[in-house]
DNA sequence: TTGTATGCGTTATCAA
DNA sequence: TTGATAACGCATACAA
């Protein structure tokens, strides 16, 4: 049996109270007694019952990371960053990977993190408001990545600015027919990202002078099949866009995939934007928005343990910035196109698009 | 504050013990009174305390993870098998990633696991003698990926089978001049697969009557580009080789870049293949060696449960299989190369080679 | 089937 | 500065 804090006491010949205060580098130990009673620690080879402890003092050094995925590139990223700086705070990372829907469901039916974590950080998932009292009735800090909670710490990029930025390089670059393949939009739990960034999209088009045609969009769902899959269908098109935003690296990969089959070469014949810049993405050359990933999750990190000191007294608000990174994946529009003769021309080409805006 | 067993005993009327054999399903309950007890509950909206249930029993419901990365695909996919498994079982993971070098010190030093977990899981992770012992101490049944700890549970590939299969398949192609770009070799807590898959390369080199070239092996840390550096090492010999083994898919990744960069392409100026069929392969059309990785952790999660129910009295060893993936950066080795224009021949190339191998 | 009583290993309050 | 002791919230052996 492993040694509690009553063997360490008898051996040091001090109560258990002095043991707990001596172990914990608190104040009011004569250095002689906390010498002592860390000997005793020592030769007893004793390390406190994390569990005993939590009970006695209501801190369990735990911080609970809800997400919705473990294995994606994204998100893994972000996990490290939230672990380095926990880490060097002596605080546990207790993960709870809601993907699966039962998961989800069974997680907020019984809340395992209750009682069980000191702080919650929740990344990128779309919560209802009684999922979201949930958490919040929790009472612990929560910081959030991407969405929103009232009451909670963020952290989130400008998905609005990040992806007019996309699309406006396309049309600096002379496009006009901009096709978007976009994320997650069908999913049941509701991402607002691919939402917000959809919306961009169509404003800086407008913005252009671009008619809206819905043909453009194609749904994609963040993986390179489905990112390959919208692409087919993008270049399926009567008039195929001349350049295309993915809402993802990983579907902009996908995208290139399905160009390189049908022995289409980007930017020559289609150019494409992704957005995250993911590890690959510099090495298929690929055109993209950067965000900080790992940052994002060192700040929810350093959020958590400004909310755990009680240093600040309101939850702070962070935007931090994406960036364009231009590689060889986008080039100036062709003047002239083989299926679409006419030269690019500003403003709207109402009768090409007659059908699809009439939708 | 939370509603706390007592309370719900008080409700339902009856004792704490009765409260808690009903909460947990327990048999030598009647149906009336556990109704009652449920309801009480309910209404108290009522959950257990995790901390003082694992300390009146001794149960955590939590398993531990310890990796080296949490970042890298590999050990995202792994940690989503173990996660899909064990949350299936109601297990928490805590994850302790020691990536970096005073974590890893500081964590065998305090042993942050002890009496917190049920369980450990311990991913390809090198330790020594002393550190394997300290995780046998803790008396929880111990699954380990890729490594050999005497007593635990294990999961692995055959390393060894892996590689041969990679480079025979080169060598069918009729190469000769085969070079491997190695992972991780250097570190200082080392890792034994690089050590295990550069043995098997050189054996099976030596089988097929080709001399051993220490030029021909370049170190790559695992990473793209670490892998990029080492192809351009290769590429930059006075006889470069026809075709490359990566020791993993990124380090091919990075030398398809180096290639590129240098207007080569595969198969047709070197052939290159990979290890672990990282997603991102199909997309390149890398030809690897696959292994199932997620499967693995699933394998390690399930292996846990059986410890935990007692169902298996001995440790179970797995080895999982690999399996060629033919893409299209393999290819048969020309017969007339420009820098080396005798054609390839059976036996050693005593004259040409004298050099390397006599160092 | 149910209740009683004790133990689990700390922390924190209060008094000395 | 130190000690005694009451929480902390539950599980479980034992008794009924």
């Amino acid at each position: 049996m492993a040694a509690s804090i009553i063997d360490v006491a008898r051996r040091a010949e001090v109560s258990t109270a002095t043991v707990s205060r001596a172990l914990r580098g608190l104040p009011n130990v004569s250095e002689a007694t906390r010498e002592r009673v860390l000997r005793a620690a020592e030769e007893l080879s004793y390390a406190v019952s994390p569990h005993a402890s939590s009970l006695a003092s209501g801190r369990t050094g735990t911080v609970g990371v809800i997400l919705p995925f473990v294995n994606r590139w994204f998100y893994s990223q972000v996990v490290a960053g939230i672990d380095s700086v926990l880490r060097a705070n002596d605080l546990d990372i207790l993960l709870y990977n809601l993907g699966d829907e039962r998961v989800h469901e069974r997680f907020f039916a019984r809340m395992p993190p209750r009682r069980r974590v000191d702080a919650l950080i929740v990344l990128n998932l779309p919560l209802s408001a009684t999922e979201s009292e949930s958490l919040v009735s929790l009472e612990v800090p929560i910081a959030v990545l991407g969405t929103r909670i009232p009451g909670c710490w963020h952290v989130s990029i400008d998905n609005a600015e990040g992806t007019s930025t996309a699309v406006r390089h396309l049309i600096n670059l002379g496009h006009r027919r901009i096709g978007m393949i976009s994320g997650a939009l069908g999913d049941p739990r509701g991402f607002t990202t691919p939402i917000v960034r959809q919306h961009a999209y169509r404003t800086v088009l407008a913005q252009a002078g671009i008619p809206y045609d819905p043909d453009l969009e194609a749904p994609g769902n963040l993986t390179i099949d489905e990112g390959a899959s919208a692409m087919a269908q993008l270049l399926s098109l009567p008039d195929p866009p001349t350049a295309v935003f993915a809402e993802s690296d990983q579907m902009a990969f996908g995208a290139l995939r399905t160009m390189g089959r049908m022995g289409l070469r980007a930017p020559d014949d289609v150019s494409v934007i992704g957005f995250d810049n993911h590890e690959t993405a510099e090495l298929l050359d690929l055109t993209t928005i950067a965000q900080p990933v790992a940052y994002q999750g060192e700040l929810l990190a350093q959020q958590i343990l400004d909310a755990l000191s009680g240093s600040s007294e309101e939850p702070a608000q962070v935007v931090v910035p994406t960036r364009l990174v231009v590689r060889g994946t986008t080039g100036a529009a062709r003047v002239a196109r083989p299926r679409h003769p006419s030269s690019p021309r500003p403003g709207p080409e109402p009768d090409q698009h007659s059908r699809t805006t009439a939708r």
